[in-house]
DNA sequence: GGGGAAACTTGTCAGTGGCAAGATTGCCCT
DNA sequence: AGGGCAATCTTGCCACTGACAAGTTTCCCC
């Protein structure tokens, strides 16, 4: 990468989040190893405790993370709310990584200052996708509908990615998840 | 127990899934200690690999008896879409240890026949409750309407699951299901 | 250039999964 | 009845992991 052999690696954060995001993809996020990142990124076993100071707090880093990227990817798809749930389970397949970490909190610290704030925008964004649809209607309506619309997205990504689809659905997972999306939104 | 001190145990298998339902509530299925069930079940650390081979064999048995638990739950509701729908995210919260392993294939042997049975039988459970309710249409179209409520009914579980709802939506599971569900049934 | 802080290393400890080899017990067969 | 066999369980071990403590190197700022 950079290749400049500064003896602080100079960039050991952000390369152990690339490590770590490899890794989660190879392994899943519980079988991760800090001396397997530390390794992949070429320094001791110790080193990671400085930046993040444990495992849990790694997964933080890298969850809050996710939430924003989650967050660019559906703000993309903005107005509409069929395309936004299709981004949805496009971010979960193709930045699987993320997604795996992002809903499991017991891997990281949900208590977190920054994380609750990135789950936060995504959050809003979800919601605005809907809200910028349904016209008409009392607010707590649209909540349902945005509850119900995220539990579609949601509940798609996630048996796609623990393979509990039949085959049938096919290769392709945004075609897929347009179909089925498409029973909620009309 | 059965108290009998019989010096082989007798009932070291179930006794070990017991544990093990335990444990992963506590801890979750990641972080499941085969050497914390053998004390839990009062025997030396090495007595589970006798039964189940090793950690992914263990939670293999608890799988597959989570999805005949899912199949038996789903026929109760049988005929009714909407409670079936209820009947998996209530599967989903009351047996949360076996929820959480069955759909985390990277834990067990996903290829293991005993498994691939019953997870057949949860999944026939589960068409034939939207099959009862879509009086026309096609094959086609009862199909991708069985992956939309099942999408869901799995997304809203999980999101529930992993803590990720607003609290807005109570702290019914069962109620709030309904209500969600609902947008999709009619 | 000197001093302090940050970044990183080395060393260590308890806990875990898995394997091998041995001990104990139930069971079947003659 | 009892001999032997197989299943069950135990003890002992090794490699690996996360976390902590203490030491070393490098950077940065005054």
């Amino acid at each position: 990468m950079t290749d400049t052999r500064t003896y602080h690696h100079g960039d050991l954060r952000r390369a152990l989040l690339a490590a770590a995001l490899e890794a989660v993809e190879e392994v899943g996020p519980a079988a991760l190893s800090l001396r397997d990142l530390a390794r992949r990124a070429g320094v001791s076993h110790a080193a990671p405790a400085h930046h993040f100071g444990d495992k849990a707090g790694l997964l933080t880093a890298l969850a809050a993370q996710g939430f924003d990227l989650l967050t660019q990817a559906l703000t993309e798809a903005d107005g509409d709310l069929l395309e936004a749930g299709v981004a949805y389970v496009d971010f979960a397949v193709t930045r699987r990584a993320y997604f795996e970490v992002m809903f499991r909190p017991e891997l990281y610290r949900a208590d977190d200052a920054e994380l609750i704030a990135a789950r936060g925008r995504a959050g809003a964004a979800l919601r605005s996708g809907v809200a910028a649809r349904s016209t008409g209607g009392a607010p707590a309506d649209t909540d349902r509908h945005a509850l119900a619309a995220w539990s579609i997205a949601h509940g798609f990504a996630t048996l796609w990615l623990a393979g509990a689809l039949p085959d049938r659905v096919g290769d392709d997972p945004r075609e897929a998840a347009r179909a089925v999306l498409r029973r909620l939104t009309t």
